[in-house]
DNA sequence: CCGCATCCCCAAAGATACTG
DNA sequence: CAGTATCTTTGGGGATGCGG
């Protein structure tokens, strides 16, 4: 835990708000894997490599918009690698680039501590809102309820 | 690396897309940490407690609004605490609960492989803007264009 | 089958002003 | 100082349809 500590001190020689310019490293790599699905298809990709239509049926509710754009931001960050086969009609195939590979490790580190401590989280959650009355809906707000029934835009 | 895996692969057990109810730790973790203040926030009170005012010079792109709200959330998750000292005029301080503690050793993880791969990962994209015609700012549209100048957000 | 483009909408976040 | 309330803006992302 102190290395832990240690690791946060040698970043923090970064202004911590500084969205401009020179951008510290871990806002970059909050904004690439912090998104909705970058690190889903990483975690499909770790198992194998993944054809477009596959990791569209992995994630299923991802649509196919957001899972090109995901997989072109990654690419282009060369986290995953492209391969077009140009039979007919064509495949492309998507598989872990070795700097993705390398992201691994400390996803898998983030994914035991999710799995470890879930339930701990729940449970604050739940003492939270029974203590502050509950009226949590307006002052935690949106996120957590738009969280909580994503079946969300079943509008048309 | 196979440890990884392991827990990679103890993960994917859970369907990789399932935004309803039984959510998956992992997207828990990600809505939570992923955001854009939330990992700042806890990276300043690993270092020490911090006063409301004092978080909001340390990460000076936040609003109020924003900042109060990431702590709401971080404390309903049991991350942090809040004290409240009824002075006059009255002083609040945060800092990290045990949960928060134990998040900062996986966090150091991410933010070293930030800092390794930090340059790797703008090499490729300096080499995939060249390399598709850097009309880039059309195709993969939006996000990009503002990532790419990363002078972005200077609005002011 | 893969992916790009267009339209459109809503939730998230900034700005601003006000209270205890 | 530490928030809260409100108003406005914007851009993320879903739906859909076409092109290779």
């Amino acid at each position: 835990m102190s290395n832990a500590l240690s690791a946060i001190e040698r970043f923090s020689r970064y202004p911590l708000g500084e969205s401009q310019s020179v951008c510290c490293p871990v806002r970059d790599v909050l904004d690439r894997i912090g998104d909705k699905w970058s690190m889903l298809m990483i975690m499909a990709l770790a198992m194998r490599p993944h054809r477009f239509g596959e990791l569209h049926r992995a994630v299923h509710d991802i649509s196919k918009r957001m899972l090109t754009q995901t997989l072109r931001d990654l690419e282009r960050d060369g986290l995953i690698t492209r391969h077009v086969f140009p039979t007919k009609p064509p495949g492309v195939e998507y598989r872990l680039a070795p700097l993705g590979q390398s992201l691994l490790e400390p996803m898998a580190g983030l994914i035991d501590w999710a799995d470890r401590c879930y339930g701990d989280i729940h449970a604050a959650r739940a003492r939270f809102d029974s203590t502050h009355g509950d009226a949590s809906r307006q002052a935690s707000s949106t996120r957590l309820a738009g969280k909580i029934s994503t079946g969300a835009h079943a509008r048309r």
